[in-house]
DNA sequence: GTGAAAGCGCTAACAC
DNA sequence: GTGTTAGCGCTTTCAC
């Protein structure tokens, strides 16, 4: 019983006591069974991770921040793939789910799916969406300052001479897409810019959609001299674009992104990017959704905001305007 | 009882039995205490799954099928990340690793690291080398085969009418790189083509060093008209650079990459390569060292060998030799 | 501040 | 083919 205090670090034990306890613990190679003590203690979590057509680096982030947090409680992490083009069938696995974990972590664009949100909500399973979705009531959120990471960037531009910049949207079904153009626009806004709207191009986070959109912004008669793309890997088809057309990054144009995946790294010339903490997110979302479901007895949850902080990463894709 | 052996798939259950407790199950939306289970069964297992260095993609497809795997049974995963450049915070790492958890997952590279091994081969820990790592007594491995992939996509280029076939080598510490250059060589060997050293670059399966290889590789005076790369950020790199040096890709150059990681779709254009099914090796792993947790007591383990079948993905970066 | 008793939900082993 | 008994390794509760 003593140990079972020590280890899980209740007070009111002997310090003499405690450091005996320790000394043991060492010497026998002990470790606790989690099993046994999820049992007894009746609070075994498990927790699913949905996701949906993420980017391989956002995902592998994810789940190691996810694990590391998971390993440290008796969280068991569940993660399944959905697609979210069939409304009946998300609703069916929404419900499902509901019955077999005590709690749902809902990267984007998973969380910005109406049917799914409220049929968790429903079968009140706590649940935390990643990244900046609709405001639902009782459903936590973990993100980043969408909109001033993408004004701060954007200024970054403006501050090196660009004064047309081209904009690779992200997907409009996902809020973080609205985020960021929002911040574009004021950044360009507060510095006297006008908004030119061919500079303006539809993308959907996809390496193609980069392509596109980079053909589209870079054939103009007047092409723009700088590019921010609302992710990294639209920034990396930017930069395949601009190579194929005998265009040297940055020289002749530069490059900006979003995310800092590993995309970010593979592409040459190294992209300047807003790095998310998505490791720190998945732990967050996991501590929020652990206090959660102990609290859950009684009162209603109360949904929770946790906005953390994003870094402007500098590297070789960006380079003042040159007079030409 | 009844339950616990229709909900276990035991055989000797009448089916009429069996389907009235289903119906139950049903019913009640009766989920399974996993933490219950394992204790009474005691066969919980914490596997670590530790790390170096990886591609983000192969890492994400890795916890992917590992955490699947995992799930269906109460086996907790662990992950972590090592360095493998200071021996002895390899040796210490192994030990306390091999004192906290049931079994170990070791994906190549760390699975070439003889201190690691030869810890955790002293502790008696079941680890499972994922790709073709070294043949230890007692490590089983799980991997497909390298040499018959390298071999048979050099081979698909030699149809095609390429000649001068440019290699681009892995890491050399690590035994897939041996293996796939043995494959390439077979191939070369068995048409009738003579090697030229000249043609094969050294490389160490980063983007940065693919570069390096392109560069010397395109910059001979008699370039290949295809490159082989051992893996996709590399044969990534290679496509960056022909489209730096106005070489059109598959048109004035091949080229093939090997994993079918997510690089291999990031590029334009896509990438033909061959495939390796991580998840499934996950999978396999986790089988196998639960299999082998299950049987640790009294006979030693045997290592167990699992090739798992590769398959050559065709895309778009692959042309028939030009006439010129 | 520490220990004793009871029991978490399941399964192994055996009886029937 | 099905039920019974015991116990997995912890934590909760309560006595001291």
């Amino acid at each position: 019983m003593t140990v079972s205090r020590v280890i899980n670090g209740h007070s009111s034990v002997r310090e003499a006591t405690r450091q005996r306890v320790l000394r043991a613990v060492r010497k026998l190679a002990y470790t606790p069974n989690l099993a046994a003590s999820s049992l007894a203690a009746a609070r075994d979590a498990r927790i699913a991770l949905i996701y949906t057509n993420p980017s391989a680096s956002y995902l592998s982030e994810l789940l190691v921040g996810a694990l590391r947090s998971a390993a440290r409680t008796t969280a068991q992490l569940v993660i399944d793939a959905w697609d979210e083009y069939d409304v009946a069938a998300e609703r069916t696995a929404a419900r499902a789910l509901a019955r077999s974990v005590s709690g749902v972590i809902l990267p984007s664009p998973m969380c910005e799916s109406e049917v799914v949100l409220s049929e968790l909500m429903r079968a009140g399973v706590p649940t935390v969406a990643l990244a900046s979705g609709p405001a639902l009531q009782g459903i936590s959120r973990v993100c980043v300052d969408d909109f001033g990471a993408a004004r701060e960037i954007t200024l970054y531009l403006i501050a090196r001479g660009h004064r047309r910049i081209g904009f690779i949207r992200g997907d409009p079904k996902q809020n973080a897409s609205t985020h960021r153009q929002g911040g574009f626009r004021a950044a360009l806004q507060e510095s006297g810019l006008e908004p030119d709207p061919d500079l303006s191009q539809s993308g959907y986070f996809t390496y193609r959609s980069g392509l596109n959109a980079a053909e589209r912004l870079l054939g103009m008669r007047r092409p723009p001299s700088a590019i921010f793309a609302c992710n990294d890997d639209m920034a990396a088809a930017v930069i395949s674009v601009a190579h194929r057309r005998g265009l040297d990054v940055p020289r002749d144009l530069s490059v900006v992104g979003f995310d800092d995946t590993s995309a970010a790294t593979r592409v040459w010339p190294e992209l300047t990017t807003i790095r998310q903490p998505v490791a720190a997110m998945a732990d967050a979302a996991i501590n929020l959704l652990l206090r959660e479901i102990r609290h859950r007895e009684g009162k209603a949850r109360e949904a929770v905001d946790q906005v953390l902080a994003y870094e402007l990463v500098e590297r070789d894709s960006v380079a003042p305007l040159r007079e030409s």
